[in-house]
DNA sequence: CTGTTAGCGCTTTCAT
DNA sequence: ATGAAAGCGCTAACAG
C-alpha cells in the first residue's frame, strides 16, 4: 500500500490497481503529518508566510503568486500576520517551526533576526521579502527602492519642478530610508540643498502625512512637486491636497502602486513595483533551498517602472 | 518530559523547571504533527482558509480577521486560493485534508458542495463564508445582500430618481443574484417596471460593466443613478462615468466599500459591510464546531450599512 | 507524582 | 515484486 500512495515504481499493475480501488471505496485519506515524521528528508511538504499587513493590496497580490508555486510542489501554506511586530514575528516562526514547515518566507519586522539562525540549523529553509534581515545572512528579494525613488524625483524636476518635498517613513524602516536616499541622490544631482526644509521623514501613517503635507503646503515657500516614499504616505498627501484644492497645481509621484490610482483627478503617477514577481522569485528561491541548494545567500533586485498618469506631468506654476 | 510541555497539572516544581532548562539547552522544539497522531481528540490545531481571490481588499481584511481569532488559540492557518474554480476548491479541501486540518473556512465555488459531506465525516468541521454552500447543509457566515441592495436602491429614488439603472453580476452567482433580487424589490417598491431596459446583469468583470454601462448611458432615456452590485463592476462603471464626463450628473451608489472610494470625485456612496465581523463570527463558529458543538447548522447575516459621501446623494437633473 | 510502555499512520529497510 | 518489521516524536494509559 505504502509503494503505491508514494508513487514507487516497483509495483505491479494489478496489485497497484487493487490498491487504488481499495483507497476509495474505503476513503482512504494519507495522512501527511504522519508522512513526514518518517520520511528520511523529513519534509511535511508546507510552507510558512509571514506577511506585515493583509489588507495591503501588494501583500495580497503577493501572496496569491506564492501560492501559485507552493501549489505547483503540492505544498500548502501558512499564512500568518506580523503587523510590523518583531514579537509576533518570532512568535508565529516558533508557531511554524513546531509545525515543522519546509521553509518560511518572511518580511521581516524588528531590529534582529539573528534568531532565525536556529531554525535554519534545524532545518527551515527561509527566504526574506521585502527587506533584508538583520542581523543574518539569508536570501532577499526586494525591490529596487533607490533607483525607483531617484527616477520619481528626477522625472519631478524633468517637468522642471525646483522645490520638490520628499515625504518618507521612519528612516528606521529599511524601505522608508532607501527610497529616502535615492529621493535625496536625485535632488543632490538636480543641484538642489536635500538638507532644505522640504524633507519630512519619519512619517508613521496617512494622517501624519497629511498633517505633515498640509505643513509644507501652507508655510514660506511651498513645495511645487511632492514625492511621497509609500502608499499611506501618499494617500496621505493627496487628501492634503484635495482640502487645499491643490491638487491641480502641486505635482505628486508616489512609490507603490494602488488600485485606482488612474480614477482619481487628477490620476496618481506613481513608481510600481511587481508583487507577482517578488512572490515568485522568493518562492523559487525557498524551495530551491529546501530541495538543498547550498550556495552563497542571493539577493535579488526586482525593478520598478514609472508609471505617468497626470498628476507627476504637471509643470511648475509661472 | 511529556508532561511538561502539554501542561499537565500532575508535574512537580522542580521536575519542570530542571525540563524546562533541559528543552532550551537542546534546543527541543515540540512536533505538533506527531502529536496530533496520537492525541485523543486527533487535532493537529490547524485550519484552512480557502479565498476566492486574496487580491480583493475585502478579502484581506477578513483574513486578517481570521487569523486572529485562530491566533488566539494557538491555531495555524493554511490559506489558498481558489480564484472562483470549483476543481481548484476540490484539490484545495484535499491537500488541506490530507494535512489533517481541524476545520474549514470556505468561500464556495462552484454548484455542489455535496463533496464536503465525506470530509466532515471524516472529522474536519466546515463553515461556510460569503455565500452558501450547494447540496449541504452547514454554518454559513453572510451579508445581508438582499436588504443592503435594497436600501441603496431606495435611497437613490429617495433623492427623486426614478430611472434607476441596475448593474449586477451572473445570476449563477450567490452573492450576485441575491443583490440583484434585492435592488429589483426596491425598483418594485417604487412602482417602476423592473423589466425596464435599466436593469444589466451577468456583468462578468470591470471591463464588461464599463462597456454596458457606456451603452444604457448612450442609449435612449439614459439612466439618471446607477446601482452597482459589487466592487468591480463599480469601478467599470465610474470608468464609463468619467468617459461620458458624466461622474458629477449620474447618481451612484455600489455594493461593497473599497479604498480610496472618498477620495474619488465624487467620493462613492456604498452600501459597506464589516469584512472584520465576518471573519470573526465565521471563524468562532468553526472553533465552537471543532470543540464539539453539534446543534443545528446556523445561518448568520452581518448587516450592511449605507455610506453617503457624494456620488449617491445626487438628485436628477432638471 | 513519576517512570514505563504501547501505538498513532506512515516510510524505510531488510528479507524473501 | 512483495511482505514484514522497525521506528519517526509524540500522547495516553498503566503501574508504581
Amino acid at each position: 500500500v505504502a509503494r503505491v500512495v508514494t508513487g514507487e515504481a516497483t509495483v505491479s499493475e494489478g496489485l497497484a490497481v487493487r490498491v487504488l480501488a481499495a483507497i476509495d471505496e474505503l476513503g482512504y485519506r494519507r495522512d501527511l503529518n504522519a508522512s513526514g515524521l518518517r520520511r528520511r528528508d523529513h519534509r511535511t511538504e508546507t510552507i510558512g508566510l509571514l506577511v506585515d499587513d493583509p489588507r495591503r493590496p501588494f501583500n495580497g497580490t503577493m501572496q496569491q503568486a506564492v501560492q501559485e508555486i507552493a501549489g505547483e510542489r503540492d505544498c500548502a501554506v501558512f499564512v500568518a500576520s506580523v503587523d510590523h511586530d518583531a514579537g509576533r514575528e518570532r512568535d508565529a516562526v516558533a508557531s511554524l517551526a513546531r509545525r515543522r514547515v519546509d521553509g518560511l518566507l518572511i518580511m521581516p519586522s524588528g531590529p534582529d533576526h539573528s534568531y532565525l539562525g536556529s531554525q535554519r540549523r534545524a532545518g527551515i529553509a527561509i527566504v526574506c521579502l521585502d527587506r533584508p534581515p538583520a542581523r543574518l545572512e539569508a536570501d532577499v528579494v526586494v525591490v529596487d527602492n533607490r533607483v525607483g525613488a531617484a527616477v520619481a524625483v528626477s522625472h519631478l524636476a524633468a517637468q522642471g519642478h525646483r522645490r520638490i518635498a520628499v515625504l518618507g517613513g521612519p528612516r528606521s524602516a529599511y524601505v522608508d530610508r532607501e527610497r529616502c536616499d535615492g529621493a535625496l541622490d536625485a535632488l543632490r544631482a538636480q543641484g538642489a540643498d536635500p538638507g532644505d526644509a522640504h524633507v519630512r521623514v519619519e512619517l508613521t501613517g496617512a494622517a501624519d502625512a497629511e498633517a505633515a503635507a498640509t505643513a509644507l503646503l501652507r508655510g514660506p515657500g511651498p513645495p511645487t512637486a511632492l514625492f511621497t516614499s509609500r502608499y499611506a504616505i501618499t494617500t496621505g498627501a493627496i487628501r492634503a491636497l484635495h482640502r487645499l484644492r491643490l491638487e491641480h497645481e502641486v505635482a505628486l509621484v508616489g512609490f507603490d502602486d494602488f488600485p485606482l490610482a488612474d480614477l482619481l483627478r487628477p490620476a496618481v503617477s506613481v513608481v510600481a513595483h511587481d508583487p507577482v514577481a517578488m512572490g515568485r522569485l522568493a518562492a523559487e528561491q525557498l524551495f530551491r533551498r529546501i530541495e538543498g541548494d547550498r550556495t552563497a545567500p542571493r539577493c535579488q533586485v526586482v525593478p520598478t517602472r514609472l508609471v505617468p498618469r497626470g498628476s507627476g506631468e504637471r509643470p511648475p506654476p509661472r
